[in-house]
DNA sequence: GCCGTTTTCGGCCCGACTGTTTTCAGTCG
């Protein structure tokens, strides 16, 4: 309801633009922000508070309430249906190719009644766009490689394909001695889970040279614009990376501008505007006195708060948060002591135990746990019960030879469990007592996934009323860029989740996210605890864990929510209790 | 169309770059 409503309010906002009238777009663009991040449906806060209730929400007064009561007692708007029909076109499509907005479409459409993707490739092949007034040769070409990277890309990257390609190009640009400072900027500092583009700051002298020197770097292959503070270069991997250089006085304020998020810039403005300074990329100024620049940390601090990790950045309540000093104190990289979810393809050769045992013990964890699936998912290789105490015996041996090795003081543990298959009915495919007898076990949905939400969230709160079951791995199921989440009741999942004692998992597999950020800011508040696990199929993967804390991060998780941040001791005895009195254990 | 510790009117974040209409509108971040 909330996200179909945004939709619909985007529409509106971007057919407003289309015929220049100024500020009903950033009203219903507000608006549209608002309810995407709202966690109440709409029709409940109508239900319950009527028109007030709706008029609490950021954005929303008198117009836009009608307008959604409207729309919750019809299911459309008709005022949006009125401009859909006068300019019939997808937006959705047609805002993806760069350099399209509401003006050019507004003329493609009346002009060559271009409506979508497909019109648009046709008309540009057949170089009719060329000589519309206000367009060109240039614009047409622009166009035609616009279409080609939305068809590819669908506009978005992961952001654990971007920024390890990221970090090579920062490594490349730290060669040069006219580079004084430097970093990621824009989304990807935020560690958001899909990127449309990287942006990179630097701070130094000689901005040609350093900007000459980007456009040429080995893997560019197409120079977007070049200017004398910025340019924009698409790599061969298909995603375009912004570079701006400043001097280093500035170094700070461009971060925070370039960092955004641009609903967390607004309202930094806001309070400078208020305090009777600017901020712009430039600096804090009052009058035309520049008062702070040089980093983020003085900036924050002359506007009365303090610095906070770009992961929160949202307009989300930091903001206040920082104002009253009461930031989280966000879970790092360096907190985590284990990975619990570790494939080990016990059938395909055992010792992928001791490979990934002696890996994550590289990482410097104190523990990892061989998680492997079960008898269901025979394509996977799923092992049964009497395979699962072969498994067992095997850890074992490894265990005790850990023990007399290194000195006998290897603190480092081997924990077995399994992720076992959650059936449509809710039971598991594997016996009870097998359960019983492992670390811990993992539980999570790998088939019938089409299910209505009703079922699919007793199926899972089946799951978790399983006394053995302790964990429910990537809880909502999406895979980024290939399938939406199951329909779930969150909010049910989430109770239930706290009264039996279960545990959430936040899959760090950048494929997965799972827990996303907005379901992880719930959990934490509700009080479930989470573990963020890498789902590592080989060992290399066991890597994955950061994307996880960076996703952990942006949903505001500290230490102790997490519950392999926990020394080995603490979670040991975590454990050990029976699930039911788990619950508030600290 | 929204909003208000300057509150019911008059504001609404700000600047760079591109391509084209050769002085600036459109787009982007």
């Amino acid at each position: 309801m909330n996200q179909n409503l945004a939709k619909i309010f985007r529409e509106i906002a971007f057919y407003f633009e289309m015929q220049d009238i100024v500020f009903k777009p950033q009203a219903y663009e507000k608006a549209a922000l608002s309810l995407e991040t709202l966690r109440e449906s709409v029709d409940e806060i109508y239900k319950k508070q009527g028109i007030g209730g709706l008029k609490k929400i950021p954005g929303v007064g008198q117009g836009i309430a009608e307008k959604i009561i409207e729309y919750v007692k019809t299911g459309k708007i008709g005022e949006h249906q009125q401009l859909k029909k006068k300019t019939p076109v997808n937006m959705g499509e047609l805002t993806g190719v760069e350099g399209l907005g509401p003006k050019k479409i507004k003329i493609l459409y009346q002009k060559l009644k271009v409506r979508n993707l497909n019109d648009l490739e046709k008309a540009a092949k057949k170089r009719e766009i060329a000589p519309l007034f206000g367009f060109g040769e240039k614009t047409e070409q622009n166009i035609l490689q616009g279409i080609e990277f939305f068809k590819k890309s669908k506009g978005r990257f992961l952001l654990g394909e971007i920024l390890p390609r990221v970090y090579e190009i920062i490594a490349e640009l730290k060669n040069l001695k006219e580079v004084k400072q430097i970093s990621e900027a824009g989304s990807l500092r935020r560690r958001k889970e899909t990127i449309g583009d990287a942006d990179i700051l630097i701070a130094g002298s000689n901005p040609k040279k350093v900007i000459d020197y980007f456009v040429s770097l080995p893997g560019a292959v197409k120079i977007w614009n070049k200017g004398l503070t910025k340019a924009s270069i698409r790599l061969d991997e298909g995603f375009d990376v912004d570079l701006r250089v400043l001097p280093e006085k500035q170094f700070g304020s461009a971060l925070q501008y370039f960092t955004g998020s641009k609903e967390h810039n607004i309202a930094l403005r806001k309070i400078a505007v208020e305090k009777g300074l600017k901020l712009s990329e430039y600096g804090l100024f009052k009058g035309s006195k520049m008062t702070a620049g040089k980093t983020e940390e003085e900036i924050y601090e002359k506007l009365g708060l303090d610095w906070m990790p770009p992961e929160i950045r949202e307009n989300n309540g930091e903001i206040k948060a920082a104002q009253a000093h009461q930031l989280p104190r966000l879970i790092d990289i360096n907190n985590i002591k284990g990975d619990l979810h570790c494939h080990s393809h016990w059938e395909a050769g055992k010792r992928l135990i001791g490979e990934m045992a002696a890996a994550a013990a590289k990482i410097g964890y104190e523990y990892v746990g061989i998680s492997d699936h079960t008898k269901f998912l025979a394509i996977e290789h799923g092992l049964d019960e009497d395979q699962l105490i072969q498994q067992k015996k095997e850890i074992e041996r490894l265990n005790s030879r850990l023990r007399q090795g290194f000195g006998g003081q290897a603190k480092f543990r081997i924990l077995q469990g399994c992720e076992a298959n959650i059936m449509a009915d809710g039971s598991i495919d594997i016996k009870d007592e097998a359960l019983a007898k492992l670390d811990y076990v993992i539980a999570g949905v790998h088939s019938q996934m089409k299910m209505t939400e009703s079922e699919m969230t007793e199926r899972i709160v089946k799951a978790m009323r399983n006394p053995n079951v302790d964990i429910i791995s990537h809880p909502t199921g999406r895979i980024l860029k290939q399938r939406d989440e199951y329909k779930i009741n969150f909010d049910r999942i989430l109770k239930i989740a706290k009264e039996t004692g279960t545990i959430l998992e936040i899959n760090a597999n950048p494929y997965r996210l799972d827990l996303n950020d907005k379901n992880i800011r719930q959990a934490k508040k509700i009080g479930v605890k989470m573990i963020i696990n890498s789902d590592a199929h080989h060992k290399e993967q066991l890597n994955f864990m950061e994307y996880g804390v960076f996703q952990a991060r942006r949903g505001w998780c500290e230490k102790k929510d997490v519950i392999n941040a926990w020394p080995l001791k603490k979670f040991l005895e975590f454990f050990k209790k029976p699930k039911s009195e788990r619950t508030g254990f600290i």
